[in-house]
DNA sequence: GTGAAAGCGCTAACAC
DNA sequence: GTGTTAGCGCTTTCAC
């Protein structure tokens, strides 16, 4: 199988390196480089006769514009980068979705990355990442999470570049920010579960930071209401189903009397009540459960699962709206913005 | 909150357009651009002492090399492509950070796409969508599933790109092909139930067009056996628990008798035994169900499910090296490659 | 091992 | 409404 099998059927060959030029466009046209430019970029300066035949030429030589020969020269490459701990996870899909498009919309186009969970320990790849996103000159970029190291924020902060921290919450942000408080996370379920009359809970926390802190949120909450201190246990992230199922094995042997579980995913709190199904424990009535992120099964499976919902389409569409703002030379009505959760109460708690 | 907050604490300010310029490094470091370019790129050119004063200067001015600036000269954007239908969804994920990965440690970045399981309805945007793509020159195009529209294919071949289409069959690919036949997964399955005693079964389908594909394998199959004609329920993609649920609902409404469900999507297979489990019907006595995607919670849930495994993670490696050889400049070992896959068996089936 | 010149493909700035 | 000139930041090519 050859490179390019057919290259018939196209008026022109157009391989050599990097496809059809302007030039040669403008050559076909009869008229100037910067003419076909705003034909194609502000086709209301061009009369309607230099349109057509500048369309006719794209079009018979299958012309598609270099975006890196425009960007470099314009200084605006109609990229955004996100990175994310994890693509595959189905909590910051929604987020992506909305951005996605939404930016598109706006003449943009997503460029996801994936980072990883465990941050802190490769300073290394985390830098080269960072350089390898700054070296091309996004418009924007959106981080879930806080950028913590010092190296981090002050090669993002001096790139210039547009910066929206999401996700969680920080005195100090970058640039912009969509404020998620993840210890108001943890009190809020701590009380919900409390006016339940459930006081002996266990935490199937995830080891990554922002669930670490939804579990310390509990657990000060806790403390304050003179609670039984709640059993943590722990559970490397991406957390699965099976480290649910496995999570209230353990939690369960070290205090048969645990009344509640609250874990830091839907999907562990999925595996939490397939094992107490298993086990043969009646739920909410002795055991109740509680995740986090409102995936869609947690609505439809039985017993549904009472969750901590966050609007992620809504951090991606005012996540492209502050860049686009921020790109066009303008400044956000509001750098930040608190993006809020909500329990929703179903039958699992 | 300003652009840049604190510009202190770093040697010199470097806002202005895009940051610090080779140029710059160069003069700081007293040598051509030519050498700060070869000390970056090339190390060992370079000789020692050389080398620590570029590094320096580096270093001191906070240097981030445009690689808009260096992709157009060079005609090497180390960018990949990756279009899939949704990134939401589980099914493509493994792929997606099997490429990531593979990517990475070759030196290239992943740019992922969303472009939504209706092609063939939106034609303009698809057109938009690969010409944005195609206009940033990547070094290589991953497809989920085989471009069809003749426009796209052309498009996509005179632009001399390395493309791989993936999770589908074709005896004409645009370039390089991972090929897996969805025609006969659904034999498969069909022989599986037939086997285990099955012969009144229905098929839950997805409306896109790989899983009709597997929904239409199946019914030729069962013809082919002498088998009763599945009953097809059709659901838009991206189907959902929700929608396994109300699918099963719906042909044990229509039939039944039904002794068997295939759903083209492990998600789809949950929501059915959830709602059989409802039901009081014992699996895989009463109803066996089968799904495909092998999600995590597939092996841990109770019962498990038995699906239908492909092994994405190979795909999306497969995928990488191919399109690295042939930026290379290479010609890869095979251009097509049958990924295959599997039945998992487990107890729900 | 290092450098000078040229130019990748496009658009900003300024004419006319 | 259209064109000319210059140059974005880098790497290729060829020289030394």
């Amino acid at each position: 199988m050859s490179a390019d099998p057919d290259r018939t059927g196209l008026p022109g060959r157009q391989q050599d390196k990097g496809g059809v030029t302007l030039r040669e466009v403008a050559r076909a046209a009869n008229v100037s480089m910067i003419t076909v430019s705003r034909a194609i970029n502000n086709p209301q300066q061009v009369s309607a006769i230099t349109l057509e035949k500048v369309n006719a030429a794209v079009q018979a030589l299958g012309y598609v514009p270099n975006l890196m020969a425009g960007g470099l020269r314009s200084s605006r490459s109609y990229l955004v980068m996100a990175l994310v701990p994890t693509i595959t996870g189905s909590l910051f899909s929604g987020m992506l979705e909305a951005l996605t498009a939404s930016l598109e919309a706006k003449g943009y186009q997503l460029m996801v990355g994936q980072i990883g969970y465990e941050q802190a320990h490769e300073k290394s790849r985390e830098d080269a990442l960072l350089r390898a996103i700054i070296g091309r000159r996004p418009d924007g970029i959106v981080l879930t999470g806080i950028m913590h190291s010092a190296q981090g924020r002050q090669l993002l902060k001096s790139s210039g570049i547009p910066v929206v921290e999401t996700w969680d919450s920080t005195p100090t942000p970058i640039d912009m920010l969509l404020s998620l408080s993840h210890d108001a996370i943890g009190r809020a379920v701590c009380d919900y579960l409390h006016d339940a009359g459930k006081s002996r809970c266990a935490i199937l926390s995830g080891d990554d930071e922002r669930a670490q802190r939804r579990a310390e949120g509990y657990r000060r909450r806790a403390r304050e209401l003179g609670l039984p201190e709640p059993l943590v246990h722990p559970v490397p992230a991406p957390t699965t189903h099976a480290d649910g199922r496995a999570g209230l094995r353990a939690v369960l042997a070290r205090d048969p009397s645990i009344q509640a579980v609250f874990c830091t995913s839907d999907m562990m709190a999925i595996g939490v009540i397939t094992e107490a199904v298993a086990q043969g424990l009646s739920l909410p009535g002795q055991l109740a459960v509680m995740g986090f992120g409102d995936m869609d099964i947690a609505a439809s499976m039985t017993p549904s699962l009472t969750t901590v919902r966050v609007d992620g389409a809504a951090i991606g569409a005012t996540a492209a709206d502050m860049i686009a703002t921020r790109a066009n030379g303008h400044v956000p009505a509001q750098a930040v913005v608190d993006i809020g959760f909500s329990i929703v109460k179903r039958d699992s708690a």
